[in-house]
This record gives structure tokens, sequence and C-alpha cells, in this order.
DNA sequence: CCGTTCTTGAAACAGTCGTACCATAAACTC
DNA sequence: GAGTTTATGGTACGACTGTTTCAAGAACGG
């Protein structure tokens, strides 16, 4: 009895939060201002959300949950040679519309070099991708159980998108990776 | 005439506001914990350097400053394997008495992604180290002028410090970079 | 002493922050 | 209609922000 909840409010309401998220930051983010740009109040914020740092939760979970489903768009991993593998991964990776998740990604590791106890799960950031490219890497792997290839892919891959969003220089990213892809395989 | 200007005031709370920026970080930095923190007043702060934001921008300089000083203790970069002068640089790199100029680097890096204004000259962190290893790096080089190169050097030791600072494996990080290593001088 | 310049403290200003409280409106069952 | 639950709006609280203002103290030259 009584009136029925409206558990697709909170689901709206934390979709165009992402969205403000991706496009402005973390850094700055406060309610009221976000409640203006999301055409609600911080009280509904508060009521749906409990929190701020449940809100802030709930959107990186949420923005986590888009970049997986994304994912689906990258190219295969698991054919052609290791050096093709890797320029699709790139591709994919350092296409302007995956800019907004980069952004955030880099700034939610920098805040959690400060305030380690907020992101108890950052590590799984790091070890997704790794079970990924390991699998992906395993042909040019150094022995069985080869920890160092895929740390090396994904390191290239992340100074390299360090590199692209901060100078904007693709060319020179592109040329650095067709470097190390032909480094990789022979 | 009159009472005589003491500079040495503002340089000394200059280098105790820095170790504190490194210590603590950017992001949360506001004037009065600060200036309790430096045995002064958020009043005294605003005297000897006009805003919070060109206190910030001081720090940084001042912390920019230090890291070049403290580059003289890196191995030579122009002797030794294209591969021994890569260890050399990253065991420096990545010794623990760095982390704290890694973490404020990354910090800076992803603020000013999202505000760009903020930092103009943030291209010259990287070309500044581009330059060093574009000369460092010549004899692997793929030709005379390329920059493909010490941009995937940079790139793999950027992200292989970005890894170790989320995971803090330090072991995985440098058989990565060994593998690279090997990879670039055979 | 006076005048001048640098230094410093205390307080206030105008604003933003996250959040809590209180009331009311809306939608449902009976 | 009453009763009950969810959904909102408005408002205020206490803490914090960078900055300003006013006043007084400290160190010098004349």
């Amino acid at each position: 009895m009584g009136r029925p909840a409206d558990p697709a409010r909170r689901e709206r309401t934390l979709a165009r939060a992402t969205d403000h998220v991706l496009a402005h930051g973390l850094a700055g983010l406060s309610l009221r201002p976000l409640a203006a740009a999301l055409d609600t109040s911080p009280r509904m914020l508060l009521y749906d959300f409990g929190s701020k740092q449940e809100l802030v939760a709930a959107v990186l979970a949420e923005a986590r949950r888009r970049g997986a489903a994304r994912l689906a768009g990258c190219p295969p991993l698991g054919a052609g040679t290791p050096a093709q593998r890797l320029r699709g991964i790139w591709a994919w990776l350092s296409a302007p519309e995956r800019a907004p998740f980069v952004r955030l990604f880099f700034e939610v590791h920098a805040d959690g070099l400060v305030h380690p106890e907020h992101y108890p799960d950052r590590a799984r950031a790091v070890t997704d991708w790794f079970d990924t490219l390991g699998t992906a890497f395993r042909d040019v792997a150094d022995g069985e159980n080869d920890t160092a290839t895929p740390t090396l892919v994904m390191a290239v891959l992340r100074g390299l998108l360090f590199d692209l969003t901060t100078t904007g220089d693709r060319e020179r990213a592109d040329r650095a990776l067709e470097r190390f892809a032909r480094l990789l395989g022979p």
C-alpha cells in the first residue's frame, strides 16, 4: 500500500550525473551546481543516494560499467599478429569518444594517490585489464606465467594515453605505438 | 628608509609550503590549515604571495626546481648500453624518495586535464624530458629525427610509474622494465 | 622624538559546502 | 473519505573557503 516507489528516477539521475562527471570531471563536483545542471535539487540527490560520497561511488561504478560495455566495440583481442592486436587496442583506447573516460580515469588515479582509503578497489582497475591483456599477448610472453609482458603493454598504452591527453600530439603518439608494435612482434 | 624588507621569510615559507604540498597533495589545499601547519597565518600567506593561485604556482615552480636539482643524482645518460641507461633512469625515477614528486606530477596532470587554462606550460613538463631522452637514446633511434623512440621510452616510464604508484608491486614493474630494456637493446 | 616602511594579528565579509529538519504534495490501498 | 508511503520544496545550520579591512607593532633613517 502507499505510493509506489520509482526506482527509474534514481537511474535517470545517475545516468545524467555520470554524463556530467564525464564532461566536467570529479574534482569540482558539488551538489547544488550538479543538481541545477541535472534539473533536480540537492534534496533529491541526497534522497536518492544518501550522501555525496555514495553518489560519487555510484557515478564511478556507472562510468566503469559504460566503459566495459563499450569494450565490446573493441576489435577482437585474440586474432591477428600481436602487433595488429596492439594497434587495434590503441585505436580503440585513444579514440576521441573515449577521452572523457580517460580523463576521469587519470583523475581518479590522482585522487587515489592522496586518499587511497576512498578507493578500496582501485587495484582492480589495473588487474582487470591485466587479465585481458595477459591472455591477448600470451604468444609473445616470456614463458608461462609472464606478468612482465602484459604489464609492459599496459604501461605503454597508459603512458601514451597520458602523453596524448597532455600534448594532443596524436601523430607522435601513433608513431611511438607503431615503434613498440614493431619491437614486440618481429 | 623605513623598516627593511625580509625576503628570506617568503623563501622559508615557500620551502615549508612545498614540503607540505609534496607530503599532502594539492587537492585539498586551503590557506588556514596550511598556515597552521607552517606556523604562520593566512594573512601572511596572502601578504607574501598575493593570492592562493600565485602561492600554488610558486610551490609548483619550487617543486620543479627541486626535481631538477635532484636530477643531478641520476646516473649519466650518455654512458653504457641503451638498456643500462634505461635501467638507471628507471631506478632513479622509481626510487621511494621520488614518490612525492611523482604523486604531485600525476595530480597536476589530472587537474590540468580539467582546467588546462591553469597550467599554460604543462606541455613543457613533457618536452623537457623529451629533449633529454631524445639525445640519450639517439643510438637506438629510427633515423635522424626520430621522435617516436623517446616518446615511447617516456611512455613506458610514466606508464610503469603509474602502475607502481597504484599497485605498489615493485617487482612486477621492475620485470616489465627489464622486458622493455631487452626489447630495446638486443 | 617623528616619519616611513615593512610586518603581523584579529576580525569580518561574502560566499559555498554537505547535510538535516520540517512541511507538503502526490499516489496508492482500503 | 482515511491511512500510508514516496517524493519534493524550502530553509537553515554549522563549517569552511579565499580575501579584505582596520589597526597596531616593529625596525629602521633623520
